[in-house]
DNA sequence: AGCAACAAATATC
DNA sequence: GATATTTGTTGCT
């Protein structure tokens, strides 16, 4: 796959786009200057703007106003009425915003349980840095973000089904690794086939979670009312948080009921990028 | 027991 | 008054 004319992966990019999305992060209140961030970011201004500008679709202004909490509150101003319309519109259609398209079967534990189930493992650069990707036999079964280390990203994933076999084979997982992180690729009609394993609760979250479109956002709560469980926000947040297959099953799209980013399972910042890169996609759709 | 929550109550400026 | 911080409740693993 090395060889392959694939648009050029941008995990370079991201490394600086990370640094510089950290720094904003924690000096928000102080109104840095793109010339501070592309300071702290260790780049030249200009190549700064250029490189990010390459990374996010965006400039470096326009996706600061994308990830404010108040753009988030503009995105949750009706999230209710997006998780209802999502289901009504389904995948047949045209839908305004585009998205990647996903089928899905679900597995409870006891189901895959049963068969002595393979996994098999690869690893992949994307713009949010290299991940692992993880193939069941019917489907992409896991996405994860490597911070360092491989082997602890494996393990954190091989938590998740602790009765199945692991088997590395990277030109498995690529083509899933291609599809998922190039928007060209996301059309109805070569849907992405994925395998999701978890109780009937988790599975419900995260079927509610694909129904929400790129740049849009939901609440905990909302998720909860949508399932029939009004009551039950902090068990979705929990579910949630469990997700295996992140990215593709967006729970990066998830905030707390007054804009607040809460937690990601893969570091706030990377939360930030993806949102914010999902604003860029948006736009140039 | 432990959570990636939330709303209402209370304290603080 | 507007905003922090605390407290009680909540459902599922």
């Amino acid at each position: 796959m090395l060889d392959m004319p694939a648009p050029p992966p941008a995990t370079a990019d991201y490394a600086v786009v990370k640094r510089a999305i950290e720094f904003i992060s924690t000096h928000w209140r102080d109104q840095p200057s793109i010339d501070e961030i592309a300071e702290q970011a260790g780049l030249s201004p200009s190549h700064f703007q250029h490189v990010f500008k390459r990374w996010a679709g965006l400039t470096p202004k326009a996706f600061l106003q994308a990830i404010t909490i108040e753009r988030a509150r503009e995105l949750l101003r009706d999230s209710a009425t997006v998780l209802d319309a999502a289901y009504d519109v389904g995948l047949s259609g045209p839908s305004r915003l585009h998205d990647l398209f996903v089928t899905h079967e679900a597995l409870t534990p006891g189901d895959y349980r049963r068969d002595d189930l393979t996994l098999q493992y690869g690893f992949h650069p994307s713009p949010f840095g290299e991940v692992i990707i993880i193939a069941a036999p019917r489907g992409m079964a896991g996405l994860g973000f490597v911070d360092g280390d491989r082997e602890a990203t494996l393990a954190d994933m091989a938590r998740r089904w602790p009765r199945a076999r692991f088997a590395r084979d990277d030109t498995v997982t690529a083509p899933y690794a291609r599809r998922v992180f190039d928007p060209a690729f996301w059309r109805p009609d070569t849907p992405l086939r994925v395998v999701m394993i978890g109780t009937d609760f988790e599975v419900r979250v995260w079927e509610t979670l694909l129904t929400v479109p790129m740049g849009r956002a939901t609440t905990y709560s909302d998720i909860a009312r949508k399932i029939g469980r009004p009551k039950a926000a902090r068990a979705v947040g929990a579910a949630v948080g469990r997700n295996p297959i992140s990215f593709v099953v967006p729970c990066h799209r998830v905030l707390g009921r007054s804009g607040g980013l809460t937690g990601y399972h893969w570091g706030l910042a990377r939360k930030q990028a993806i949102i914010g890169w999902e604003a860029g996609q948006v736009r140039a759709a």
